[in-house]
Parts: structure tokens; C-alpha cells; sequence
DNA sequence: TCATAACATACTAATCCAGTAGGAAATTGG
DNA sequence: CCAATTTCCTACTGGATTAGTATGTTATGA
């Protein structure tokens, strides 16, 4: 039931570009210093969220990316499921999973239906835009 | 964010001693013909259980398993934890989950609570006896 | 034109998953 | 006492997934 490191790196690197803007592009190699990631990796990760318009990318010296629309726009979510693939704890409960033959006798779909709406009501609900409040939040601890 | 077939299996063989329960013990070939597994790998998993203590084994002919408690005393969560392993969706929010270093800066580890919470909330209020009442209202369904 | 940075593809070591396989030990009915 | 039944124990295996490395090619600005 883990998350992997290609959803917790596409979210802190999404994150990154919305804390970061400033409207001009930003490098990879400077989200992987930030964030403390392997730059290569993150290529294949950003890779993904370029093809589904999630960023847009300027190629080139003093090129990078940027994130396509307003944070508010991305749920954590959308984000987690395009690079994790579904987050449905069992296949039957899936949006687009396979049935399962024994689904009519199976009480313990009902268990996974519960299991399921839990994780998309926390994820469906956050946004990006609320990830970058909670580090405004973090940060002002320490100015004190 | 899959359960594996380990803890699924492990909560109908749980469910499935608990609604044929007679007082007589009930044996894993019964159990893997009614719940369509494989009896071997039914055996690896109630080794699980048993060395748990949640479930009572008779040895030798006619012998078979029991359940050491009443239904309603078996969590989802307790089953799940024990046979899959820490339900957390991230280490860092797991209760005995190595340490980040980065926590101090990280915001995401918030959101990974909240998913932690949302999740144990499930699992740790349903009950075997739960499942058990479910499947009763299933069957009566069918009399109908 | 050269340094920078995105883009593309292939590879790999390690781990996990979902079982199979084969036999030893205990118990009971005949 | 013996044979069938059933639990118990350990090892093995093929395939998939994870978490990256490695090696380039292409585009662009200074």
C-alpha cells in the first residue's frame, strides 16, 4: 500500500514549480538540488507530466519548465494518479479495472468501495495551491 | 497503492471462518473450494495467522481451523497489518517507518498524514463482524 | 559555436508478488 | 496398527515492478 518515489517526486516537483515561479522557466537541475532528487530520474518523471499538459517546456540554454496552469487547478490526485496509475486499493474498485467474477458473493468489495472513496476524498480535495499555503505556513515558524 | 492478494486472501479466510463456523474446525480445503484459491498458498497465509494467534489449529484428520476470538474483535486493520504489513502510504508517516531527513521542510508528509488517517479510519472501524453482517444482508437479497 | 538544457531510449540490480513443490508430523476412523 | 486426512515447514521460481543509471541526440540562447 505504498505510494512510490515517481508520485512523491511528480508532486514535490510540481510543488517546486509553483513555489519557484517567477514566470521565467525553471532547469531541472536546480529543482534536483532543491529537492534532493537525481536529476535523470526526474527526466522521466517530468516526461510524463509534459506529454499530459501538465508543464509546458522551453528547450535550450536557460530553458526549463513551467507549470501550465494555476496551482489551484491540479488536485494532488491528478497529479498522483497520471504517474502512479490508479490508486484504487483492489482492481474491482477501480474506475477502469477488471471485473472480478465473483463480484455478486464478494462482501469485501464493499470494504474496498469504503477504502477507495476514503483515499479520493483526501486526494480529490487537495490541491497544489494548498501544498504551497502549507509550506508558506512551515516557513513562517522559522522566521520567528 | 495495490493490497496484495496476501491480505485480500487473508480477510476471506478470516470471513469465511467466521460465517461457517459450527464449533467444529474447518479445513483449508474447504475453505480454498469455497473461496475459489489456491489451498497451498492458503497455507502460507494462515501459517500468518495462526503464529498471531488469531485463528486455532486442529492437527491430523478432521482437524482444521478455528477463530481464537468473536468476529467483532477482529479489525480489517488488524488482519490487513499483519498480513500485508504497515498500511501507511508513505515511511515517513508509518509509526515505526525509518525517519526523513528532510521532514523539517517537507510539506508533503501533512498530506501523507491525512491519507494515513483516512485510511486507518476505514480499516480500523470495520469489523469481521461487519463483513459478516454484510454478507447476510447480501444472501438475503437472493431469498427475495 | 559552445555551453546548457530538454528529449529519447535502453539497460540493470534488487526486491516483491503470487504462487508451486515436496515432504514431515500429528491425528483419527476403521 | 494402518491408511487417510490434515496441518506444518521450507525451498524454489517466473514474472513484474521499483528506482534508478547510462548514453546519447536535439534545440536554443549568449
Amino acid at each position: 500500500m505504498r505510494i512510490s518515489t515517481k508520485g512523491r517526486y511528480a508532486l514535490r516537483l510540481m510543488l517546486d514549480l509553483a513555489v519557484y515561479n517567477t514566470g521565467d522557466p525553471i532547469s531541472l537541475k536546480d529543482i534536483a538540488k532543491r529537492q534532493e532528487i537525481s536529476e535523470k530520474y526526474l527526466e522521466q518523471i517530468i516526461a510524463i507530466l509534459n506529454k499530459a499538459g501538465f508543464v509546458r517546456s522551453i528547450r535550450g540554454a536557460q530553458g526549463g519548465y513551467l507549470l501550465r496552469r494555476e496551482p489551484k487547478e491540479y488536485t494532488v490526485g491528478d497529479i498522483l494518479r497520471l504517474t502512479e496509475g490508479s490508486l484504487a486499493p483492489v482492481a474491482c474498485v477501480d474506475v477502469d479495472g477488471e471485473e472480478c467474477e465473483r463480484e455478486k458473493d464478494c462482501v469485501t468489495v464493499r470494504l474496498w468501495g469504503m477504502l477507495n472513496d476514503a483515499i479520493n476524498n483526501v486526494v480529490d480535495q487537495v490541491t497544489l495551491e494548498d501544498l504551497v499555503a502549507w509550506e508558506a505556513e512551515k516557513a513562517d515558524q522559522y522566521v520567528i
